[in-house]
DNA sequence: CGTCAATATCTGTATATGCAGATAAAATGA
DNA sequence: TCATTTTATCTGCATATACAGATATTGACG
């Protein structure tokens, strides 16, 4: 009895705070990913970062904003550190306000290096999560972006 | 056809790092309670301190650290500002090496001051999510977490 | 009691994150 | 063309986060 009632009232409880939830969940998980990437002296922000740019090419700080879903202020900073390890670089652009990037070459190397060892932790996770679980976070996650994002 | 194979390579592609949709859900969450408890001028992460402190009364560094899994220094320095404010307070231990900490009076009527907002967050996050999903999501966190625990 | 190991927290350092507001350049329109 | 608006990014500021290593205290053992 009282089924629903009592779920909402569990979840009204702060203990069960979904913003708290996620970044814990994600504070663990990144702790086990930027294990698995020590050896390559990046950390699993870091991977993200290269990767979207692998993928990408030459791009932008807006449309990487886009892509990522991440503040620009926070890409030019994050963006800064791997410019200065010599891993990204700038590239011209033809509209001066926009700053393009891209992976330079030994970007793109340290991509190729670390790609394994990312695999590695993903595989651990999937292992101890399983296919369905794994289906059912993805399209938890698309749902919460897509209510945060329509509270806007 | 293909499918458990075709799924395993989707889910090693970088796009897909289960740490990485973590972080990025758990940004835009935190977006939406921090829009919510902006008047009450906490942040969602002070909220959830809060929260701990007024359910567990005076408590030290270490049992904060194991309740909400985060490290310890990471702990000092968010208290830090609480305390700063007035909302957060040390008391009195026989040990001299351990820190216990409670809330003020200030901190336990800012805390009622949020709740309602916090709720506010929490509902319309769980309105666009639906029960079904907020059970499934409290469920894989948890899978996460000890699958990335079980990595030590 | 004195030494050493174990425990609890803090400091130094570095990155991640985003809001407000500044800056600069392109686009628009009179 | 000049003034205004819009667009794209950056800077200043503050917080969140955690690894390494420093510090301080307690507890255990001879």
């Amino acid at each position: 009895m009282t089924g629903d009632s009592s779920n909402l009232r569990e979840a009204l409880d702060p203990t069960h705070c979904v913003s708290y939830r996620l970044r814990r969940a994600a504070r663990l998980a990144a702790k086990s990913y930027d294990a698995a990437l020590k050896t390559t002296g990046l950390k699993n922000t870091q991977f993200t970062l290269l990767a979207a740019l692998a993928t990408e090419g030459a791009v932008s700080i807006g449309a990487l904003s886009d892509l990522l879903a991440t503040d620009g202020t926070t890409l030019t900073r994050n963006l800064e550190v791997l410019v200065r390890r010599g891993l990204v670089k700038d590239c011209a652009s033809d509209d001066a306000r926009v700053r393009t990037v891209q992976l330079s070459k030994k970007g793109r190397n340290k991509y190729q290096e670390a790609l394994p060892f990312w695999q590695a932790a993903q595989q651990q996770v999937l292992t101890g999560l399983g296919a369905e679980q794994w289906r059912e976070l993805e399209g938890v996650l698309r749902q919460i972006e897509d209510a945060c994002h329509s509270l806007e």
